[in-house]
DNA sequence: ATACTAATATCA
DNA sequence: GATATTAGTATG
């Protein structure tokens, strides 16, 4: 009889007892009872006859995890606050059936600028790399030859992108140069093609895969080299658990298998320009000057409107962004000053005029339109914050003849109008280009004379240590959409205009300022960063907690408690949340004591991105 | 005392 | 995550 500790797969529980007739491998993957269900369970290893009786395996399965990825997501799981059978259950096992592999491909290769082969160079004999080149500078040629150099010896590559929405696009010119050979990853890829991927990946016809977060997990033969383009990108950060950060994760698997990583950004977050060595890619292919100009405020002005206009009229097209997701609208009251909230969040009810309804964006409670305050009965309510809906509704009143196009998630829902979209616009048929984030994301659009970035004032005012980066990279990338074909104005309404045009000639003068102010203040990376979320219904219970937690953190001397209290958000879904923020010069000792912590009813967050 | 629901503990 | 167990509370 052997016995065996296996995780459970999916499931936060931690690591349980069974035993089986047979000798199973470490990692395979197997059918267990629990509870008189069966689950998918993982073995981790072989132990003496437990104390207690136990129950047999059901069965085993011609799946495995390889102790490389087992590593991995030990480590996950401890660093990142997540039970092992979560963290393993980010990657794909392999099946158990032999690969065939590991002849060289020859493909097509790009032609390099002299610049661009100096940072290949640089690259190719670096086992990590921070590719800093500006929006244009042909980052994507060198990640191209630095795959077929991959693929020319027998290799493997991943390539990430932050968002689904930037592979379609990633997909068309890797497609040029690598065919069938390469095949896009994420979680909207349906399970068949999936299926039909991992099929490719075994008999060797699939050599690259592309995509989001989860390409990083799926079981590839012999990797050679892992790219992570827009790495300053938060996206990269899981906001479920298991909370990782497929950024560092590709670092940290790099390492471990002894893989290239190259990340690549041409706005590099302050913490990857301190952590690894640079190859700059200074020169753009045709340098192409910006106007940049400032103005105050914080609504969609005269000045705005009247500028987008003088674009129109003289057939330009332009770029608008707002740093507020569609609908974001709120309902208020003239008389007392209340917002409209959520009953269930503390946040205020989102108006959606297309639907003619209210909609919390934190839990999805609906409603319909309210026209008297609820706290005192006056009426009629008035509507504050810019949202896109409203922001097409004045400039296309204001500006003849614009067509408009809405780009935020709540028009560009799937590929295809993301596609339709951008189509539209590259045709001339729409002239202005009008939304949130999704803008600043490396999408491709050629021929934008004018950018107009509004609201990097609220960006600046967030709770966040990275406040400024956020802002001054939004700025940048934004600004980096404009003038890929000639010329173009940049029009930045903010009430700090000294703060950005500082950095408007170089972001590196950023990222050493801001090196500087990280090291006084002494947040990362200088120091390590955590946040706890304690969330509840009773807020008496929920604040309990956070105290009784914080008497256990004053043990350990080596952390600091940076801060805690009520979370900006106190409220969501019915549950009262508590923040504690914690930082610790050296990670052991935090994750000691975070561990110390470890129970139920709190969320870990290591090296926390959102502080809401 | 009993019946029901909500909160909590436990699973091998 | 599902479910057995316990605590909590309303009901007669």
């Amino acid at each position: 009889m052997f016995y065996y500790q296996v995780a459970l797969l999916k499931s936060s529980l931690y690591i349980l007892n069974y035993h089986s007739l047979d000798e199973l491998s470490i990692g395979s993957v197997v059918i267990i009872p629990l509870r008189g269900s069966l689950k998918d369970g993982v073995v981790i290893s072989i132990i003496s006859r437990p104390k207690f009786d136990t129950l047999a395996i059901e069965s085993n399965t011609n799946k495995y995890y390889n102790l490389k990825q087992l590593e991995v997501a030990k480590f996950i799981s401890s660093y990142y606050f997540s039970s092992l059978g979560e963290a393993i259950s980010l990657f794909i096992p392999y099946p158990n059936i032999p690969y065939i592999k590991n002849q060289s491909i020859i493909t097509k290769k790009p032609i390099l600028s002299h610049i661009q082969q100096q940072a290949y160079n640089q690259i190719i004999t670096k086992d990590k790399s921070l590719l800093f080149g500006v929006t244009g500078a042909g980052k994507t040629e060198i990640f191209i030859s630095l795959i077929a150099k991959m693929l020319g010896d027998g290799k493997s590559a991943i390539f990430l992108m932050p968002e689904i929405s930037l592979t379609p696009q990633m997909e068309k010119r890797l497609r040029i140069y690598f065919g069938d050979s390469v095949a896009m990853w994420h979680s909207k890829i349906t399970k068949k093609k999936k299926e039909s991927i991992l099929n490719g990946v075994t008999n060797g016809n699939i050599r690259i895969i592309a995509g989001a977060r989860s390409a990083l997990f799926v079981p590839l033969y012999d990797i050679g080299l892992i790219i992570v383009d827009e790495e300053h990108d938060d996206s990269y950060k899981s906001i479920t658990r298991p909370r990782y950060n497929a950024r560092d994760v590709s670092v940290l698997i790099a390492n471990k298998i002894g893989a290239k990583v190259l990340l690549a950004s041409a706005t590099p977050s302050v913490s990857s320009y301190y952590k690894y060595p640079i190859v700059k890619l200074s020169q753009p292919y045709i340098k192409r000057p910006k106007d940049y100009h400032f103005i105050s405020g914080d609504r969609l002005n005269s000045s705005i409107i009247s500028t987008i206009d003088r674009y129109h009229k003289a057939g330009e097209q332009s770029l608008l962004f707002l740093p507020t997701r569609g609908n974001f609208k709120y309902l208020y009251c003239d008389s007392c000053g209340k917002t409209h909230q959520c009953p269930y969040c503390s946040v205020g009810m989102a108006l959606h005029r297309k639907y003619r309804h209210l909609k919390c964006h934190y839990c999805n409670f609906t409603q319909a339109i309210i026209d008297s305050c609820s706290y005192c009965n006056h009426s009629p309510l008035k509507s504050n914050r810019m949202g896109t809906v409203e922001a097409i509704e004045i400039i296309s009143e204001a500006v003849k003849d614009i067509e408009i196009e809405q780009f935020d998630k709540d028009s560009i829902s799937t590929t295809k109008k993301l596609k339709d979209a951008l189509k539209r616009f590259e045709t001339k048929q729409s002239h202005l280009l009008l939304g949130t984030q999704m803008l600043s994301k490396g999408h491709d659009y050629a021929g934008i004379s004018l950018a107009v970035i509004m609201g990097l004032d609220y960006i600046l005012g967030l709770p966040d240590y990275r406040a400024r980066e956020r802002a001054v990279s939004l700025l940048f990338q934004i600004a980096g959409r404009s003038g890929r074909a000639k010329k173009a104005e940049v029009l930045v309404q903010t009430g700090d205009p000294e703060f950005f045009k500082a950095y408007l000639s170089d972001y590196e003068i950023f990222i050493r300022d801001e090196l500087i102010f990280l090291e006084i203040a002494e947040y990362p990376p200088f120091v390590s960063l955590a946040r706890i979320l304690i969330s509840h219904k009773n807020e008496i219970k929920a604040s309990k907690t956070t105290l009784d937690i914080i008497t256990k953190l004053k043990l350990h001397t080596e952390i600091e408690i940076v801060g805690h209290g009520k979370a900006p958000i106190e409220r969501i879904a019915d549950k009262f949340r508590f923040n504690i923020l914690l930082k610790s010069k050296k990670r052991v000792p935090l994750l000691k004591a975070l561990h110390s912590v470890d129970c139920k009813e709190i969320e870990i967050d290591m090296d926390a991105v959102e502080f809401l």
